[in-house]
DNA sequence: GCTATCCGGTGACTTTCGTCACAGTTTGAT
DNA sequence: ATCAAACTGTGACGAAAGTCACCGGATAGC
């Protein structure tokens, strides 16, 4: 039995018949990339353990973090665009260690009209995606870059269960779509604030961050 | 007959039929709200004819224009957030008249398992939204508010189909999340690089732009 | 017609953010 | 041990965008 506990709550019982028949269970390391961009993507990862983020990188080879996909979600982007045979707008890396079920498109095409617990599990990833982008438009129009970096930081420390950040100042501001420099400045000014502590690689968030 | 004749080359015989009998269709008047934030959706518009605006407004009020909707397409989010009985986080409004074909949510649910047709034009839709998603986004982290200004100039006309586009310089900073000082000083510059021509209420946009 | 309101234009200023330059420290490779 | 590379900190400057103040002209309602 390869499947976890928690897919039971999740899926009706002839439905997980079938996913242990057709899916496989896959790992991956922290920093393997699961989805590439361009890729077509021929099988869908549905994580067991673990998180994974969701990076866009635009035309021009700028980049920026969208969300995190964690346990018992999915990646909708691949979901759509592998059932059209369009290739992937977005690049899906492990962020932690993970596991992964990985569900060929042939058997997700068929659950889908035949499966309502699929149906549903399919709808409300769509849809928790959605918000997901909702949620970075918000933050990109709305917000400034101190507010960012907050939220940035509150969404890693949840990403990796860890209020110690393995980071340096130049892969945020990758993520965040600024530089450096500006980022090393508001940390510094958030240290002085005694939300966080600084060190080389590694931000210490503290109890009222 | 009720339903336009582009539809009988997205969905099969059946779905048609079905159609026929389980939706109705509606008008309405440019300006209209057709979906309108934290309702409950129960019935899904697809579009006939005309366009809609969907716009996304932030917890703290504040609103930017997220994407049009063109004929035969529909609005993916109402798809996901109605099936899973959730409120709607945007707001879809008609941009001009427009016809459209209310789907109520129990027939788009079986349909989903039951014609193909109808399952590619969800994942179709979802998928076109996710891009438009994506765009918003780069549009946000990667382009300066010039050249924002021109793509949603362009965006605009193509929405109205027409290169008159009638809005007031207020309205343009609403739709991109800007001020209205900043708008029209852009639009003066675009004006003297002979781009556009400026009038009340009114911008031209001329054959370089 | 008259007036209140809306709309566009513009100068002056501030804030935010990005860029350049450079320096000191840590780390890793040889 | 030495040297190169990576990481952080910071001052100085500039560009982009937002804000404030005010103006004159257009428009709609009466």
């Amino acid at each position: 039995m390869k499947l976890p506990l928690e897919f039971k709550e999740i899926f009706e019982p002839a439905l997980l018949a079938e996913m242990e028949l057709l899916t496989t269970v896959h790992e991956a390391k922290s920093g393997d990339i699961v989805v590439e961009i361009d890729q077509t993507v021929s099988d869908i990862p549905v994580l067991i353990s673990g998180t994974m983020n969701v990076v866009r990188i635009d035309p021009s080879g700028r980049e920026i973090l969208l969300y995190y996909i964690h346990a018992k979600e999915s990646c909708a982007m691949s979901f759509t665009c592998c059932m059209q045979g369009e290739r992937s707008e977005i690049r899906a890396t492990a962020e932690t260690d993970i596991e992964y079920l990985s569900i060929p498109i042939s058997a997700m095409d068929v659950w889908l009209s035949k499966y309502p617990s699929w149906k549903s599990f399919v709808m409300r990833t769509i849809r928790g995606r959605f918000n997901e982008l909702l949620n970075a438009i918000d933050q990109l129009a709305f917000q400034k870059l101190d507010e960012r970096l907050v939220h940035y930081l509150r969404e890693k420390s949840r990403a990796t269960n860890s209020s110690l950040i393995n980071l340096s100042h130049e892969e945020i501001a990758t993520d965040m779509a600024s530089s450096r420099e500006v980022i090393s400045r508001l940390l510094k000014r958030l240290e002085n604030d005694k939300k966080l502590l600084l060190y080389r690689n590694q931000i210490k968030l503290l109890k009222d961050f």
